[in-house]
DNA sequence: ATGTATTGGTAAACAGGTTTACTAAAGGCT
DNA sequence: AGCCTTTAGTAAACCTGTTTACCAATACAT
């Protein structure tokens, strides 16, 4: 019995030899640095086509010292965020001719380091890379030095990079306004990890605009904890805990508000009739909820758009500019927002949610 | 003004010049395939660590002429569906040594064909396959006869390849039986792709319920067209177009569940209350939804997963048996169905919505 | 006729690993 | 002492492109 050996496929070799001339002549032709005269031409692109000879990209790859390839790593690609960019960056990448490899990191620190690394070890070309907890200076000495990585949605302090962000602290002042505007004087904030930049932002924003309505910032109503639907959970229940509960809640991120509202569904509490709700992403498909939640609106998409330009800008020229770009974000008015009203019946609801636990 | 030089990177020959041994010596007790007395491999040991040794990727790979890479073709990766089953793989095959990249065909055949060449060009050692169209023999014939491919979640007919899918039959049965059990009669179907094997075994699943419930089926309540939410969408509309609408719908995938809620909302068409559902994949946060979407739940991390298994399995041992293999759905059961009432109320309701149209 | 470009190529080095075939020296056995 | 087997290692070929340095022949100008 014959192995079932591989087909051998052709080389520059072979078709140079069929084609009667050089290697060199073959290659330059392929790559267009040398123009033949037409019969010279016609011949090895017949010898081409008889062979079925298709350049080895590994060859290539080392003989080039490019990949042709970034790599998109971010914290969990099955979350509804990170897919979404990743959506947009592959189809960016492959615009202009780049292959995408994926790197989930599971928030391990290990593996982000690591994953940085592979630009420096010629894996990739670049390298777009977002995170979702703030840096004990891992990240930032790892990426420092290396050219060819851009960050996404959130910082790396102190890194010296293109950088292409949402414009955080005008989402966190918008939801906030929103719901200032439609009466809320004790309003909740459930925030991601804290001292990360998007949450630092987006609290910042949130205190700007009740600054801004002269309303007292009450440090109990505000709580980070990470993007989470447990997050959600959790910091909800804290605030229902309050002495003085809000009658709206910021929930800062998609599964914040889907943690936050699954609380509020096991309290009896309704969204917006005691309880007013504004999320942030708006990637889930919060129009089909009920209410139809009011949401800021990031333009993820457009996210990884810009870093694969501006990366794939940086590996063509490394003297491209290191600037940071903020992406505009947008309010969408939706049905989970109403006036303050029935605090005596939210408190009710809140007692017995409280007896029951 | 110095040129920014790259850092040139250490090769195996400096580390064998440096540790006063061969070439070949240092590169066969790097992959284990000797054993050195302590003194020498100490000395290669300290080399690398002075140098900074890393291979180049390329070299090996080149070399090898394997890639330790697999890679993901689904339609498009911002589905939650794909972004899920994306996630699982890329866990999986990191757990087997192999990186991912990520390949989005956006439902073009050619880019298709084109991704599935990439194992025979040896860009990757293997391939995960999932479709979303019924294939006219171009996907046929691009991956026969190509080992190291795996099909998952949709099949391609004819293909010679393992293949992991989830039980449709079940699942369309299943669903249907709930309804059935809640006293319906008449159950619209929203199906995927016509043709494509997931959507004539669901409905096929969906047949069979009806029949062993002597319930005739009206192929009026049938409707293909794909797992999107505009399919949702129009084909809820023909559903309530007809003289004797249905009581109950059964949406086929999440994103046909999404967009036929959309409709029922602007018909102001209640679920449960005049119109029950069942939707599939149960990938969305249906749980939040209001109702809470009753679905039928695939195992789509453990297909992703299990698909990774096989794929190795294959590549190391090309004999591998290329069999099909189903994994169980599972039917959640929340607040979407109820019995069928007030059937006037609901066909006022269409005809109110008719005459705004 | 002689010098100079231009055209149409070539041979060989290089990228950086892996692997095969082979050798020299030391150890063990009779 | 003579022979065999390990042990420790080497030189060189191989994987397949790209690129540099160079040459021969023709075309053109003077």
């Amino acid at each position: 019995m014959a192995e079932p050996t591989k087909p051998k496929r052709a080389t520059v070799r072979d078709v140079a030899e069929e084609a009667a001339v050089s290697i060199a002549t073959v290659s330059r032709w392929l790559n267009g640095s040398i123009k033949l005269p037409d019969g010279t031409a016609e011949r090895i692109r017949r010898s081409i086509d008889k062979l079925r000879y298709e350049p080895n990209l590994h060859a290539r790859r080392l003989s080039l010292g490019k990949t042709d390839t970034l790599a998109l790593v971010v914290p969990d690609i099955a979350d509804p965020f990170f897919a979404t960019l990743a959506g947009s960056v592959e189809a960016a990448a492959e615009s202009f001719g780049f292959g995408l490899v994926l790197c989930a990191t599971l928030n391990r620190p290990a593996r982000e380091v690591d994953y940085i690394g592979r630009v420096y070890r010629n894996h990739v070309d670049g390298l777009l890379f977002a995170t979702n907890h703030p840096d004990d200076g891992t990240l930032l000495s790892a990426i420092e030095g290396q050219s060819g990585v851009v960050l996404l949605d959130e910082d790396v302090p102190g890194v010296n990079a293109p950088k292409v962000f949402c414009d955080n602290r005008k989402g966190g002042r918008q939801a906030t306004e929103y719901l200032v505007a439609a009466g809320h004087r004790r309003i909740g904030f459930i925030g991601g990890v804290e001292g990360v930049m998007s949450a630092v932002e987006r609290s910042g924003g949130y205190a700007e605009a009740l600054k801004a309505a002269n309303i007292p910032i009450d440090p109990a109503l505000i709580d980070f904890g990470g993007y989470t639907a447990e997050q959600g959970r959790s910091a909800t229940r804290k605030l229902l805990e309050l002495a003085e509960p809000p009658t709206a809640i910021f929930a800062s991120s998609d599964q914040i508000a889907i943690g936050s509202l699954d609380v509020l569904r096991e309290a009896g509490i309704s969204v917006p009739g005691e309880m007013s709700m504004v999320a942030y992403d708006d990637v889930a498909p919060f129009k089909f909820f009920s209410p139809a939640l009011t949401a800021v609106r990031q333009p993820v998409a457009d996210m990884g758009r810009r870093g694969v330009e501006r990366l794939v800008s940086q590996i063509t020229d490394p003297a491209f500019e290191m600037t940071e770009e903020r992406l505009p974000v947008q309010l969408m008015q939706r049905g989970s927002v109403a006036p303050p009203a029935d605090v005596y019946r939210l408190s009710r609801l809140i007692k017995t949610w409280r007896t029951k636990r």
